[in-house]
DNA sequence: GTCTATATACAGATAGAC
DNA sequence: GTCTATCTGTATATAGAC
């Protein structure tokens, strides 16, 4: 597992340390989260948390997995609705994703936007959460318009493009005007984007 | 002016420490970049840079207000085209502006969501301008439906908020993948952003 | 206005006892 | 595994000469 071996009780102080600094990076980021305060908010010395990941940088690595973790998208039954329904489905689930992830969404974008210190395995991540709503939503356009129920004259890659995009600029309005109309926007957003397939 | 009067020669130097802060905190970030380095790069001493500006506190404040310096939108000649037209105008005039400005418009973007040192100042002139757009399509729009142009089913604010978050979105896009078929999306949205207006 | 030299604080990391 | 004490580097900021 890690660099040390471990006793019986698991890794327990070493859990909480790592629960500690993935909260604080988050909220803090990187450059202004002391190690100092990693180990007094798990009531743990310095030295302890250097021992359990040797650096700075290590820690910060191993808090980064922490927070990926609950990052999936959990698509359920899909299948009984309509392709209009499943695109309004979809729309639904991301932004409750994003409303359970706010800190670390917020974290992730800071990380991306700040280009520095961006970890690879991250961006991936993202990027491949990011494909896979891009592909399920482009599949269900290109269904949609093979039984004719949506017009043919659409892209259906590029309008998944665009929708997630619509979907990414609302959140983002979000982190500048902390709850505002968005939920608002997001209904519009769920009305149009299926509407301007049918016409 | 500033905290110290100023000879003949106006703040030469002071200007020169200024534009340096500016960049490095646009390409670093605050907590990455040192008073020492602005002085290198300003080649004086970082006593200098703290004669002039005080502490680093300050410092930041003032190179804030120089890179939202350039922070306008030049709306020309819109009169001429077609409500359909204007739009399209209008979203190449921000996508423009954000190719030009990308390390700050990046920086500010950092700044706003990461949350920590968000200047009010600077997040209100973002609301503005963001404001400022918003209008102009919302009553583009309006416009356009009254001479009917636009269908009457739409909503001018929300669309207008809507085409506004696709193009933040595809903004983001760019950030993420560094230059990839952003073009092609802005492209698209621009066809139907309008398209979805007449039909 | 501009410098060198210094004060002061705190960061990340190590040594070694228990 | 966990601690206290310490090392070492570097940060912001000040003092005082020029």
């Amino acid at each position: 597992m890690g660099e040390h071996p471990q006793g019986d009780q698991a890794g327990q102080t070493r859990d909480r340390i790592l629960a500690t600094a993935a909260r604080l990076f988050s909220e803090h980021g990187y450059e202004s989260t002391p190690l100092s305060q990693v180990a007094r908010e798990s009531q743990v010395s310095k030295a302890l948390v250097l021992w359990h990941f040797d650096s700075k940088e290590k820690l910060f690595r191993a808090a980064l997995g922490r927070t990926l973790e609950p990052y999936f998208i959990d698509v359920d039954d899909l299948s009984g609705l309509t392709e209009g329904a499943q695109i309004e489905r979809l729309i639904e689930l991301f932004y409750e994703f994003v409303r359970d992830n706010v800190y670390s969404v917020r974290f992730f974008f800071g990380l991306i936007v700040t280009s520095e210190r961006r970890p690879n395995d991250v961006v991936e991540r993202v990027n491949e959460l990011y494909g896979v709503f891009r592909s399920l939503l482009s599949d269900i356009i290109a269904s949609g318009q093979r039984n004719g129920r949506f017009r043919a004259d659409v892209d259906p890659r590029l309008d998944a493009s665009l929708i997630l995009a619509a979907l990414v600029g609302i959140l983002i309005e979000r982190f500048m005007h902390d709850e505002d109309q968005s939920t608002e926007l997001l209904a519009y957003l769920k009305q149009t984007a299926v509407w301007r397939l049918i016409d």
